[in-house]
RNA sequence: GGGCCGGUAGCUCAGCCUGGAAGAGUGCUCGGUUGGCAUCCGAGAGGUCCCGGGUUCAAAUCCCGGCCGGUCCA
């Protein structure tokens, strides 16, 4: 923080007002207050106490709180805007939208893009999992989902909406005004707000122990240690909509507020009595107190709550731990209900790694629970609950439904392991905690789960309470998201920093196929020009390919890159252009119209998933090359054969349809209010205005691309290829225009060559290969008679050799392993037995149970033999003949003897 | 994206540490027993030990690379 000045905190608003300053008694922060408190109203300074204010409004819910806001905010000249998703789709560095400022980062927060409205008011669905340890045993202190309503305005130096004074104004108005809250009993502490690289001082209002919003000036951006002056300086506010219900309702706990009656729902169907409200109170009032980071605060607060309800310690504690749980599914199934409303296919990585977090966590809370409800008939209640506020949930119930079932399936498959796993280190005896943390890191085993089954076992095991901050410990340090691949030479970006941006033709024709250029700049194989046909790599389409044709001749071009609006075309080879001079720039038109179509196709048959598999479809990559389009999507599930099929026909419907496609350019905000977020499928656009690509009536991306004008040039698509390339990632490939002929060519070609093989053609070709196949069956079938046969000739023909009481036989030219072996095992079953078997370069030796083959081996290496074995089977290089092997064995059971 | 774990009979897995004849349970087929339910007894079929390379006389086992699955963390 750089040295806060007292005057930024000073203002007009609270001198004209009559509120003074004061020093927190507890923990020296300053705030201003029109009453005489002597502390800061904030927990842990105190407990809750606005419970016993004269709080003059009517008992809010969470969804009449948010109502209440928003027109307030509107009369006060505030454009109400939609909120986006939790998930944060169009940042690169977020999963989860955290906060209402996320909605306006980066482009707007710095100015490149207008705000959508200003000043406006927003209600943002925000998703923390920071805490999720936390919920439940804190009664509502700690949530992974809550409603940060806020008003935003955006001050610019040509255009001041308001600072300072008229947010604390309008704060001070809204609580006192709508939400009756005397005004002796507000208070704003002075603080300092720092995120997503950007700081400025704030107010914390507390009110009775709860702080109910914040008001941030951002006014820096941070540079390494340097705090600079933002150009636009943002009023930035968070009310948390749910606190503010909770001081109209006073209900025992936030949970009660926020769920309403969903509360003794889910007490009812997990089979959980619902604590004392009284009990429930004390512990939420008391709830300040607790610091989940050290286990014996959790501890005291129990011994507090049962002294002041006049409980035992152990009734208390039991009443509040399964309360805590039951919190604990409310919070988690609702935080679900919201992310896969939006979209989110749990995986093992990125955001849908976040999603299948809760979601574990919230199914082993069911097992802890003792319950046999299904997480979907949770969410399902959740759904119908919150799916007026937001319609998302509503929409994809099925989907909603179907990931928790799925979700709840892999989970018992985890839990249905424990049984095996714990009676299997019942046996070690003594568990560490590494152990423990080896099971849940690489198979998920829960160790809580695994002790109580270990119980059973009489097998005490002490699940560290630090036992996620060991792990977090051991997995710490890891880059989060790659970091962008550069894909052009740094070189490259110094080479053309002072030449000016490339007239960009193929936007103004797309099927424009040669130009005439002026060159700006030749050095080795890089070739500048002031305009060109040339389409740059980007937005998953490759660079083309062509001819530059100066007076000097020819030169070939193997790809084209944009370099900060500046397109290099890279030549094959080092080659001399003179600038100023006049060419040719011609692109390999085939090449371009295939990469063309397949971009297209792409769009088109991302919708057509879309459109068949759900709303959660998203695109998660792709490439386009002239062979074949590549799409990743989001998907929980392979999809089905029927499903594929419907997303071609589909698509091949759209072509015939004939469908203009257009492109358009828009600002961000334009474009984003009109089609939503669902534009970035493709990546997110790092420029102020963004191109836009529409197929009438189909699909509307953020693209840079070259696009066919009109769907029936892609000709016709087929879906070549479709597999899981990761958990929740679904890869489709395929191919557009002539590439489906050339698909159907290379499948004929294969047929002839199998028919040509199978000496049979067309029809027949099942048929035939059918019966070679049950011939092969039969053959099989014969080989294992004669096998039978012949080992049966070779056990009764044996001939066996009498030495020191141990009989012997050598067998010599077995060429089938398989017999050889069931013969030899057949033979040495009766005690005394040896059995030698020669073959090529290898002496084979096998003996009774009763025997060794030590002796024999010995003997065999020293007269030249590599190798060795044990117990009753050997084997040693070496080429003997008969004789030689019947002698060698009997000297070694002579030298045995001795 | 990174770490960890795994891939052996149709299924569930043991064997791998410490290299030396590919195993169990279940399911399947057949025969017997039984009045039906997971009855019991006996016999049998069923294997690219994920793929490729290396070490070795010898690799399911050790080493390297790859593929696939799971899981935890970012």
């Amino acid at each position: 923080m750089p040295n806060t000045q007292e005057s930024e905190y000073r203002l007009d608003f609270f001198k004209i007002q009559g509120y003074s300053r004061k020093v927190c008694t507890s923990c020296g922060t300053p705030f201003w207050t029109k009453g005489n408190n002597k502390h800061c109203a904030d927990i842990p300074c105190t407990e809750y106490y606005f419970f016993d204010l004269p709080i003059a409004s009517p008992r809010l819910s969470v969804r009449e709180a948010r109502n209440k806001f928003i027109s307030f905010f509107a009369s006060r000249g505030h454009t109400p805007i939609p909120p986006k998703p939790v998930l944060a789709r169009w940042r690169e560095d977020l999963y989860l939208t955290i906060a209402s400022i996320v909605d306006f980062q980066p482009h707007i927060t710095s100015g490149i893009s207008p705000p959508p409205a200003n000043p406006l008011v927003v209600s943002q669905p925000c998703i923390r999992l920071d805490d999720v340890d936390n919920v439940g045993i804190t009664f509502g202190r700690h949530l992974t989902t809550f409603e940060m309503a806020a008003h935003h305005a955006f001050n610019s130096p040509d255009k001041q909406i308001y600072w300072k004074d008229e947010t604390v104004r309008l704060a001070k108005e809204f609580f006192t005004e709508e939400i009756g809250v005397p005004e002796e009993q507000l208070n704003f502490k002075e603080s300092w707000w720092e995120g997503g690289g950007n700081a400025g001082p704030c107010f914390e209002v507390t009110v009775g122990g709860l702080e109910v919003a914040t008001l941030v000036f951002m006014q820096y951006s941070i540079n390494g240690e340097k705090y600079e002056p933002l150009q636009l300086k943002i009023v930035d506010t968070g009310y948390g909509v749910e606190r503010i219900a909770w001081l109209t309702q006073k209900s025992p706990t936030a949970f009660h507020v926020i769920y309403g009656d969903l509360v003794p729902s889910f007490f009812k169907r997990l089979g959980i009595p619902e604590p004392e409200a009284e009990v429930l109170k004390t512990a939420s009032v008391l709830a300040g107190k607790i610091d989940p980071d050290h286990w014996e605060t959790v501890k005291k607060h129990r011994i507090e709550v049962a002294s002041r309800a006049g409980l035992s310690v152990n009734e208390v504690e039991s009443q509040l731990t399964r309360a805590a749980r039951v919190f604990q599914v409310l919070d988690h199934s609702k935080t679900l209900a919201l992310m896969l409303g939006d979209g989110m296919v749990p995986s093992n990585s990125g955001e849908g790694y976040l999603g299948r977090l809760v979601l574990r966590r919230a199914l082993k809370v069911l097992k802890l629970l003792g319950s046999d409800a299904r997480l979907s008939e949770l969410l399902k209640k959740q759904v119908e609950f919150w799916g007026e506020d937001f319609p998302q949930m509503k929409r994809n119930l099925t989907y909603i439904l179907e990931v928790a079932e799925d979700e709840q399936r892999k989970f018992e498959e985890i839990l249905s392991k424990i049984p095996t796993v714990a009676l299997s280190l019942s046996k070690k005896g003594k568990i560490g905690e590494g152990e423990l943390i080896t099971l849940y890191d690489s198979q998920g085993i829960p160790p809580d789960i695994l002790s109580k089954e270990l119980d059973k076992y009489g097998v005490k095991v002490n699940v560290p309470e630090n036992f996620y901050a060991v792990l977090a410990k051991k997995h710490q340090s890891a880059p989060l998201r790659g970091g962008k691949e550069q894909r052009s030479p740094k070189e490259l970006g110094e080479l053309v920093k002072d030449l000016s941006k490339t007239e960009k033709l193929y936007y103004q024709d797309q099927y424009r196929r040669e130009t005439e250029a002026t060159v700006l700049l030749s050095k080795g194989e890089y070739l500048v020009l002031d305009r060109t046909v040339f389409y740059p790599q980007g937005g998953g389409q490759l660079g083309d390919q062509g001819t530059v044709v100066g007076n000097y001749g020819e030169a070939r071009v193997a790809d084209t890159q944009d370099v900060k609006g500046v397109v290099v075309h890279i030549l094959e080879g080092e080659r001399r252009f003179t600038e100023g001079q006049k060419v040719e720039a011609k692109i390999d038109w085939k090449r371009r119209y295939r990469l063309m179509r397949h971009h297209t196709a792409t769009h088109v048959v991302l919708a057509a998933a879309k459109r068949v598999l759900g709303e959660h479809v998203w695109q998660a990559g792709a490439e386009k090359t002239p062979e074949k389009g590549r799409l990743d999507i989001t998907h929980h599930r392979m999809p089905t054969k029927e499903e594929v099929r419907k997303i071609e026909e589909l698509a091949n419907n759209v072509i015939l349809d004939r469908r203009v496609v257009r492109s358009m350019t828009m600002t961000r905000t334009e474009a984003e209010s009109k089609f939503g977020v669902n534009i970035y499928e493709g990546g997110v656009p790092i420029t102020k205005d963004i191109r836009l690509i529409e197929i009438e009536n189909w699909d509307v991306e953020a693209c840079g691309g070259t696009h066919v004008l009109n769907t029936g040039e892609i000709g016709g698509i087929k879906i070549v290829n479709v597999e899981k390339i990761q958990d929740g990632v679904v890869r489709l490939e395929f191919v557009a225009g002539d590439q489906v002929s050339n698909y159907a060519t290379s499948l004929e070609e294969n047929l002839d060559q199998i028919s040509s093989l199978l000496g049979s053609k067309g029809g027949q070709l099942v048929d035939r290969l059918r019966r070679r196949l049950d011939e092969a069956e039969r053959r099989e079938e014969l080989l294992k008679r004669y096998r039978t046969a012949y080992e049966q000739l070779l056990l009764e023909s044996v001939r066996w050799i009498e030495a020191d009481g141990v009989r012997i036989s050598v067998l010599d030219q077995l060429f089938d392993e398989e017999v050889a072996k069931r013969v030899m095992r057949r033979l040495t079953e009766v005690k005394g037995t040896i059995v030698v078997r020669l073959d090529e370069d290898m002496v084979q030796i096998a003996t009774s149970r009763d025997l060794d083959v030590g002796p024999i081996v010995s003997k065999l290496l020293k007269v030249g033999g590599k190798g060795g074995g044990k117990g009753t089977m050997a084997t040693v290089s070496l080429k003997i003949d008969k004789v030689t092997a019947e002698r060698l064995v009997r000297e070694a059971l002579k030298d045995n003897e001795k």
